[in-house]
DNA sequence: CGTGGTTTTGAGCTCTGTCAAAACTGGTGG
DNA sequence: CCACCAGTTTTGACAGAGCTCAAAACCACG
């Protein structure tokens, strides 16, 4: 796997942008120099494999920017996406020699990751890390029930709908923009992935984001650029009430 | 809610059947006690509702016998079942005040309760039950992703031959059947539940039932008992590679 | 032997998948 | 600057898996 090492090689956690959200949020300067001695960073591109499932796993870590998919796959090809990592988000299970998913950047990505054992060590000595694991993968398992109804129970303008709206709330929460105003970001995923993520074929993807577009809910410049008038509207086309049962 | 206390109500955790299982599988003498004082059992009916999601959560607990679903339900009445919960698993989420999925008895029901307060305080003094809890979330967070492929990914008869499957391993498991004989056990769910969990109509559940057992995949005495005469070829009929990537 | 709940079976329809072709996009090289 | 190319996306026509609505069969229980 042709890696390449950051730019920022010798990064300071006191600069992380994920500082208090990954994993080490709760960790103070003493715990954070340790972390230093057996962390380094990874760069991959978009579309490059960062794991392939079965593969022994050296190393743990968290996204720190970009976006990253866990996909499993059967024999006869059908795939399915189980999972959306986004900055702070953790990959690896600490304890498990091998990787059970197939992980692959869908941006340029960046991982901080830990090697392994030592990682696995520092978590026993302090618990707190394992606290904050165990929150976060608590959060990555609602959000993997809330994605189960939707494959199992929403139509294909419905899931649509709701990966948009997932996809908008996270970036709004990236970019801290709490204007009331219409949001407008890009869409991280290829027609493909999307299919992926919620059950159906690239084709029918694109025929339902051709209606949204149609009906007015979002609204397109080029393939990838969505602006969404209207959230509530939106959100009612998710079949989401409108509290908003959130999937991360 | 028509609640009534079991009958072994000062059970002794050194009896209990999931004493090496559940949250409390590596907890000692003392902290045995501990829990002991902040423990209660109840018992529920088959077909009774444990917790209904948005309700204020007083206790966490684990299964001890009997099985649990936890499903999530839209406006319009939409059901997905979203977890399985079978003797050892827990219920209730530390560090939340309200249940966010509606826990109902499927059998009849005995958990093993702890108030909710004193035992995250006792979380936080004695680390590895957070550990524990964390493995157990771990493995339950790969079942769910082994359930999305499912969902979103498999056919009807995939998805009915990969329940069986499922429940004849736990069931397995459960009764320590190590023999290699043709496994038999129990549905112990309705025709609507196993809908419910598939993301399928129950009609369509009927259907692909009658269609495994015209094609001698499974033999049915009544309408829940099953006898598997070849376990291999219901994992092929499952779409699961044959080692088995177990949904729990 | 009714009664209510569960399960099976049937007939028709719709949504989504399949297969195929065309349109669009960005990049490369002449 | 234009032609070409590979990858992505859109659109179309058709088929089929699974859903809907409806009725019948089955089962346990009083």
């Amino acid at each position: 796997m042709d890696l390449h090492n950051a730019s920022f090689n010798s990064h300071d956690c006191g600069d992380c942008p994920i500082r208090h959200r990954a994993v080490c949020a709760r960790c103070d300067d003493r715990e954070l120099e340790e972390l230093e001695k057996i962390k380094y960073y990874r760069s991959y591109e978009a579309g490059q494999t960062v794991i392939w499932s079965g593969d022994q796993m050296d190393f743990v870590g968290s996204v720190v920017t970009g976006i990253a998919t866990l996909t499993q796959t059967m024999e006869d090809g059908r795939r399915q996406m189980v999972g959306l990592l986004l900055p702070s988000d953790f990959v690896g299970r600490p304890g498990r020699p091998a990787a059970a998913y197939d992980v692959t950047a869908t941006t340029d990505l960046v991982m901080c990751c830990f090697r392994k054992k030592p990682f696995e060590d520092m978590m026993l000595r302090t618990p707190h890390i394992g606290q904050r694991l165990l929150e976060m993968t608590l959060d990555e398992l609602d959000a993997a029930r809330e994605w189960m109804l939707l494959l199992g129970r929403k139509t294909a303008r419905e899931k649509i709908a709701s990966l948009v709206a997932i996809i908008a709330r996270r970036d709004a929460s990236l970019t801290l923009d709490g204007t009331k105003g219409p949001l407008t970001f890009d869409l991280p995923l290829t027609r493909e992935a999307m299919a992926d993520y919620l059950g159906l074929t690239l084709e029918t993807v694109s025929r339902q984001i051709s209606a949204l577009k149609r009906d007015e809910v979002i609204v397109l410049e080029g393939k990838r650029h969505v602006t969404i008038p209207n959230f509530d509207r939106l959100l009612e086309e998710a079949g989401d009430d409108s509290d908003g049962g959130m999937l991360v």
